[in-house]
DNA sequence: ATATTATTGTTTGAAATTCAAAGCAATGTC
DNA sequence: GACATTGCTTTGAATTTCAAACAATAATAT
């Protein structure tokens, strides 16, 4: 490997390995005391169109199992209420709190300030060659 | 948020999202049946300069307890073996057996075909800008 | 020299996250 | 109406992690 290469691979590395306990840290600065984990599920709560308890653990990768155990906690804690729709009372629909819309509010916040940093001093037209670039890597996992 | 940033974004949490299950799966493809915690575990006392378990657990960012546990199991597997250096017989050093080489030197072969499909079709003065914003965010992440 | 303190690791008990498999209720199909 | 499917929860277990208690060795102070 070149030597760009292999700064590229250790930087991506560095960055993966650090950024779940710095993200948990910065909302535990800002008051709020949740795990990345559960953020996860509230995001994609919010970002599924029909969030049902399949859906939602289909967007996140895990069993519908595991989804039952984190979403009675968030329910406990008062980030989601469940719902048994009446079309089909078979389904558990969830809903986000406006206590966690807050929650992810200040999440994307530092999401933005995160994306800031990376462009600050990109020219528009080397945006592009980032964007291509990172396309090319969420292609590659995507097969 | 421009768009251009919003699809970084979103881009970065795809791609994190993915990767530990699919370097997972890369390794059981080629018959290697480790976790990739315990694969982060072998690189860390591969690339610590003295390898105790003090420096190893602070490299990983986990507790030595933690540590404890897990090089238990991996000198178990027979990927490592523990040592009492005579000078100062509090340490313990860990080594890598060969079987543990060989299971990295396949890891690193899959993050360099990774790296590859980054760097397919950009020019080298593009990887210069990669680098520069891999950088920044590297940055961003220590302070 | 001996006593005290610091360093290095292990053990213990507990919490969080996850899964597979079994079970239950509601819906769909034959 | 009987049987299969779907949607979810429960159960039992594994992995990963921590904090705190413990043990051994080394360094420092008296």
């Amino acid at each position: 490997m070149s030597e760009a290469k292999k700064l590229i691979n250790e930087l991506l590395v560095e960055i993966f390995n650090r950024i779940l306990a710095i993200e948990e840290e910065a909302l535990r600065n800002a008051g709020v005391s949740l795990s990345m984990t559960e953020i996860h599920v509230l995001e994609a709560v919010g970002n599924v169109p029909e969030p049902s308890m399949t859906q939602i653990a289909a967007k996140l990768g895990i069993t519908v199992g595991s989804l039952t155990t984190s979403v009675a906690t968030l329910a406990n804690k008062g980030f989601v209420v469940r719902k048994r729709p009446e079309d089909d009372r078979r389904k558990v629909l969830v809903e986000l709190t406006p206590s966690a819309v807050k929650t992810l509010e200040i999440h994307s916040a530092f999401h933005a300030k995160m994306i800031d940093s990376i462009f600050e001093d990109l020219k528009v037209e080397e945006d592009e060659v980032l964007l291509a670039s990172l396309r090319r890597v969420a292609t590659y996992f995507r097969k």
